[in-house]
DNA sequence: CAAAACGATGTATAAAAATACATCAAAATG
DNA sequence: CATTTTGATGTATTTTTATACATCGTTTTG
């Protein structure tokens, strides 16, 4: 069972690489040294999870314990690059998901929800928004756009997670350990 | 540094409560045995990442190593997705307050607030109950079997709370004029 | 009430990580 | 072309997990 161990080793590598950090740099700010780290990211040695998550916090990485039935999801979120290609992409999002529960209201003027989600929306239009929160939003938008007004039970998920993100991204993500929690990799390369 | 290894404790053993397995039928499927599953859940043990692995997916679980700025946009997805993922959990919690309900009538027989709260989780029983629903109706649970039926003073905030809930869901009613309602923190869990 | 299940804790041994240092070849740099 | 940086590999010691049993008090179950 060594797959793990590389797998692990070389997201870690690429996580390295991607900050360009030598092996060497990476182990003093990690309190380790070159060796070990070389030892890791080749699969070599099994390390404990302390190590683990001191050095993907090196990195500025963080072990997610996930369903396994959600990991499609979560990879789609996590492949998506935070790219400064399209500046105004940002903006065309927020617009559209705005539009998308003004269309709402009419149909619902006194949603308590709705009214959340919208100041969520108000917040998140302040926020500094990564490339895979913007994703979120874009599939959001998609699936508020698509459905009828009268169908709002089918709506709420959405909502729920609009407002999700502005509370999760609101308190800095102190996480709550209870949950569905593991870790694969974000090999997002490049 | 102990904090990673704790939560990472809560998360597995949440995840065995969650599919009803015992430490016993846990170690036996994942090779181990229950002394090692009670110490790695408090804790006490700071195990090697294939351990954690093995045992992750033995529960269905996977590792994943995830961009801090994208942590946020992973949870939301996976809470979105807890909340249809256990259909089970519903039913629990309705019937648990129900029982909590129950015994506080019976040092209680006449209160007039008590039927309310039980009219307001039958009519909610029947309504469709978001995440964040839910979670207030559990945490409401919670606090309503801690306390002595004698100290019925401190409960009424808790009836209120599932009174207005119903009121909520029912009629839409401006009931809350409190700022923010409980209910949208994002601290859900199960 | 008795038996079984459950979860916490402890003990002993073998295996492996953690730590620290030392080379060394290849690539990058001046 | 000489020097430095980088990453891989090796060695020795200490610390800790992994493994396998053994209790043991509490809760659940029959």
């Amino acid at each position: 069972m060594r797959y793990a161990l590389e797998e692990m080793g070389a997201a870690l590598k690429a996580a390295r690489e991607r900050q360009g950090l030598s092996q060497r740099e990476l182990a003093d700010a990690a309190g380790t040294d070159q060796a070990r780290i070389s030892k890791i990211e080749s699969g070599d040695i099994d390390l404990r999870l302390s190590s683990l998550v001191n050095l993907a916090r090196t990195l500025g990485l963080e072990l997610v314990l996930a369903d396994r039935r959600h990991l499609p999801a979560v990879e789609a979120i996590l492949k998506e690059r935070a790219s400064d290609a399209d500046p105004g992409r940002r903006s065309r999002v927020i617009r559209r998901i705005r539009e998308n529960l003004q269309n709402l209201q009419r149909a619902h003027p006194d949603d308590r929800q709705l009214k959340q989600a919208m100041n969520a929306v108000a917040v998140l239009n302040m926020a500094r928004l990564t490339e895979a929160e913007l994703a979120l939003l874009e599939e959001a938008s998609g699936q508020l756009s698509d459905a009828k007004p009268e169908a709002m039970d089918q709506l709420r998920p959405r909502l729920e997670t609009l407002i999700r993100l502005r509370n999760a991204k609101a308190h800095g993500a102190p996480d709550t350990p209870g949950q569905q929690p593991a870790y694969t990799l974000d090999d997002d390369d490049e």
